[in-house]
DNA sequence: CGCTGGCACTCGAAGCCTGAGAGTGCTAAC
DNA sequence: GTTAGCACTCTCAGGCTTCGAGTGCCAGCG
């Protein structure tokens, strides 16, 4: 029931919900009726609204002060009302050239693409971290530091570049080193990560590591450096776009969110999530399981090589927020950034 | 004459001034008398706050609303008459206790320096990244990745590893780039970054460089690798702290203060003004040169090596702060990244 | 002569009222 | 089913008043 809109009243709730995203204020009969020319009297616009009103796509502030819409209207529009606007060439042109990828390191990279999205959007842009599960292994390298202490350098098969720090238990030479990081370069190139463990694994299993020294250290190696890497990570970029944003005059709507923005816990969760399903995903408000963001709505869309998930990104701006636009930008540069990963794109 | 202030006005600005820092709101002559018990009825004190107008350290709102500092008021308040409190040696603990870094990234560090200045001041954070050019270096290390770029390794007597990504006009095979390091490491160990580029400089100058290709790649490189690294970065933490100050329960104010946050320019700035001075520095609202920052301080001390400046570091919170608490914790925070940069902390 | 109590004065904040304007809901007519 | 008309409601802005905090000044006191 529902959702049994008739066509009539899906349009005006769509008109209702537009002009409140161009103006930020509620939205009254007259308005609609002027704006959108439905070629219907603001009398019987009232009663529609009426109607979507007892459906709760809509709510009034106060007697008299136009509507606004509920998330339930928000969630009502994405789904069933929203015509994305595909991007032209030119956008498109104007997103790949922001894309000079080839031995920069993922950190730089990752903050970059969240500055874009927000430079693009207006809002502020995420990114999270991939799991370097399934991105494709070119090479790998040890530099010792000091006792005990290794600097591990990923390449992967696209050119990007990772290193971190990892511990051994025992002190390793640097000629080991050299001998193992020999190995895992010959036996492993282009296998994503995940196979690499995989294969890892197997060798442990296998008798022949007990009793080859260099073969359990490389083992061991390995495993540490394979080790969840920026897993997590958020790159949060355009904080301050948020206050343009007229509904977020109030201090206290906005002190919520910097401290989410902080924290980043809650944005993880939500990015999280949006690694589950496929394609872009929107979060609106306060849905079920969702807080922490009242007032905002997340776009999100998972990137992702050829062979699973590994990370997700979005746009978090309010729920007034111009989805048509932001959609497509979400949409496109998960994809850029997936191909980049995987490497196709050099 | 403006200095020219008596003993007792002395200590009734002084009062004013804590007294307005503790509740942020206008001081009346009735409480300084009554909460500061120096023995002078409301009408004396009324008397020398006039006198305290006129010279410029407080204003008034409007006409019946107590008096506020002025920026003058605060600079007096900062250069004669604070008394700054000494850190005890549980709170020194607390600070060395949270710099556990042998071998971690410089940027790691510094992140954590800025949290720990934020959460134990409960203002805002700021750590410059310091120009490497008084670190002890230790150990460099290249480490090819593809076709003419190169990634390079420091690490610096105290174990902190920084590394960054190079390009090399011609490719240089994995052996060139071994002997390279080879040599770097015999020569340069145990010289600061800044000798080192001076004794490559020299030896550019030598004849012997012209003949000899290796060695004329091995400078060329060197001189790369050593060009300016996270120069300039700030970090930024517990920005957040800062919406619970009710004097930016406005948002215009917050605005400007979050895009200084975002764009880092001013602050940048900031911080390297205060590397050309010694010790703990105060840099109060919008005097002469700094804008950006209305309403706020900026307590920042610069941290070195034993051979010069390198970085700087502080806490930006609003004028009205707590300037005897939070210049000890700036102070001593400097010091030990000092410490920890030259090594003589492991 | 410096300090103090007293007092008139000022000014903002809060509360109240009012009028204007926007928008609704209902009803009766087309 | 749609519309025009109309009474009704509610917010917002402005003006007015009251209240209280705090001042500035003055006269008197030690």
């Amino acid at each position: 029931m529902s959702t049994e809109l008739g066509e009539r009243n899906r349009s005006i709730l769509e008109a209702i919900i537009e002009e409140h995203i161009a103006t930020a204020e509620p939205v009254g009969s007259r308005t609609v009726a002027k704006r959108h020319k439905l070629g219907l009297s603001p009398a019987t616009i009232r009663n529609v609204m009426a109607d979507l009103e007892e459906f709760g796509f809509l709510q009034s502030p106060h007697t008299s002060a136009g509507r606004v819409p509920t998330e339930k209207g928000y969630r009502f529009y994405v789904d069933s009302l929203l015509q994305v606007r595909k991007l032209n060439s030119a956008e498109r042109k104007q997103l790949e050239s922001r894309y000079q990828l080839r031995g920069r390191k993922v950190e730089e990279v990752l903050r970059d693409v969240s500055k874009t999205l927000s430079s693009i959007s207006h809002y502020t842009g995420l990114v999270m971290a991939p799991r370097l599960e399934t991105t494709v292994f070119r090479h790998i390298e040890f530099v010792p530091l000091s006792e005990g202490r290794v600097l591990v350098v990923f390449v992967t098969r696209s050119g990007l570049v990772q290193n971190k720090i990892i511990e051994t238990r025992v002190p390793v030479s640097r000629r080991e080193l050299e001998q193992i990081s020999n190995y895992l370069n010959r036996t492993l190139a282009g296998l994503s990560i995940q196979q690499v463990k995989e294969k890892i694994f197997a060798e442990m299993q296998e008798e022949k590591a007990r009793y080859d020294r260099l073969m359990s250290r490389t083992l061991e190696l390995s495993r540490e450096a394979l080790k969840e890497n920026l897993g997590g990570e958020v790159f949060i970029e355009g904080t301050s776009n948020i206050l343009d944003q007229p509904e977020f005059a109030n201090v206290e709507t906005m002190r919520g969110l910097f401290r989410a923005f902080e924290q980043k816990s809650t944005l993880i969760d939500l990015l999280n999530r949006s690694q589950q399903a496929d394609g872009v995903q929107i979060f609106i408000g306060s849905e079920p399981g969702i807080t922490g963001i009242q007032g905002c709505s997340l776009i999100t869309c998972h990137y992702a090589s050829k062979r699973g998930t590994i990370g997700a990104l979005g746009v978090i701006g309010p729920s007034r927020m111009n989805y048509s636009s932001v959609i497509p930008v979400v949409d496109y540069t998960a994809r850029l950034l997936s191909q980049v990963l995987d490497g196709d794109l050099d």
